[in-house]
DNA sequence: ATAATTTTTTAGGTTTGTCTAAATTAATTT
DNA sequence: AAATTAATTTAGACAAACCTAAAAAATTAT
């Protein structure tokens, strides 16, 4: 088991989430997500190669071997732990708990982890909503759908919120929507996209069809 | 708030250990406490001058500044804290936790910590017995017990050892107890009042009363 | 198909934190 | 007090991780 630098690890990890969007990652791409340069995407991928964590050849574009997938699997399963620990046990707000896991993703001591997953009783999605991999990467699968492709009159519970900003939050806040809010749908409105939904048994409100696509729901009935 | 690397926390750390023994820290003693050469000390005390953060003239040893304890009291907060929850919440033996905390110490968001330890129930001591900082700094003075009064299952330090004579000195030879020594009390017998102890992580032995009342114990050396 | 543009890589530089080896200062012995 | 020894600092080098600017390759537009 090598260990792997802060700085390797938020590659392998933004390598990972970009192929599950694109099939080849391009060093603009990664560059624009990490916030540096293309010259030092160029550089790290050169590190990362020798250390068969990237299959990657000049010009071409890269994407993780299985053996990056498998690195980058243990550091979102690190993530998303915490991520659960901070909002069930520290009562965090969970838009507030993906920075501070952004740090302590990188204690990098597989027992410390296992022993967390089963403090918090293996939990399955994170905060966000996200599968949490267990301890051979595996993760549930959630067969969320966004709000705006719900269908009407059948009861769904909010499991996963995007885009997250104070203004958004803000708006949820106001209207009583959080995760695990019970609600369902009374109306499609098609000139505008927007819908109608009920919570529980308060009266009927409306949601703008730029808020329902940040909204997404299952059929769960317990909070994720 | 500034930030500190993880490396000029070690340093931090290391000097306000080294000098609560002496007065004033040497180049070489920081050396070997951090496992480097004197040189790299060197290079870092320049860096921490001019940080404020030690006092130091060349070839006269240094110490912290008031903000440099402080800095320091912060950072054995964080140590201490994630080492009573490694072993209170996921139930590490206590001598597994120092390596873990040592790089969980060094994430430093201060909201996390407070949260963690209001979580933690606000707790003194931690697993080895040593005080932890509370939110401004301040430690509670540590103060021996008799070992008869000492709580169940709480690590102890073994700090004196009264009326002393060959045959207690035998006794206690051969039941390897000595100054430092660390242990813990499993089981309390109220027939007799002896005390069924474990040291380190050797199988359980008795005491019997006489034997208990001769040994005082506290919550610890310093070991962070 | 060639020119223009965009993307990626290379070349070389910076900062942090470490090191070795040599030089300097302080402490100890004789 | 001079010489020896020990401790400390300086000088110069190196690796990691980043950067800027220039060169090279790939893509696209004419």
């Amino acid at each position: 088991m090598v260990n792997f630098s802060a700085s390797e690890e938020n590659y392998i990890k933004a390598i990972y989430h970009l192929q599950n969007e694109d099939g080849n990652v391009t060093t603009n791409e990664l560059a624009a997500r990490l916030n540096s340069k293309p010259a030092s995407i160029t550089d790290m991928m050169k590190k990362l190669k020798t250390r068969k964590l990237v299959h990657y050849q000049p010009y071409q574009g890269f994407r993780l071997t299985a053996e990056g997938k498998k690195i980058a699997l243990g550091i979102i399963r690190r993530h998303r732990l915490w991520e659960f620990f901070l909002a069930e046990k520290l009562k965090f707000n969970w838009d507030e708990v993906h920075e501070v896991a952004e740090h302590m993703e990188h204690v990098s001591s597989k027992k410390l982890i296992d022993k967390l997953d089963e403090f918090l009783g293996f939990p399955k999605f994170d905060p966000h909503g996200d599968p949490i991999p267990d301890v051979n990467g595996k993760m549930e699968i959630n067969k969320q759908l966004n709000l705006s492709d719900w269908p009407l009159n059948k009861q769904a519970t909010v499991c996963r919120v995007i885009n997250q900003t104070p203004e958004l939050l803000d708006l949820l806040h106001h209207k009583k929507i959080s995760l695990g809010t019970r609600l369902e749908i009374t109306k499609k409105f098609d000139y505008d996209e927007s819908v109608e939904i009920k919570i529980n048994k308060q009266a009927p409100i409306t949601i703008s069809r730029q808020l329902a696509k940040t909204i997404f729901v299952n059929h769960g009935s317990a909070v994720a």
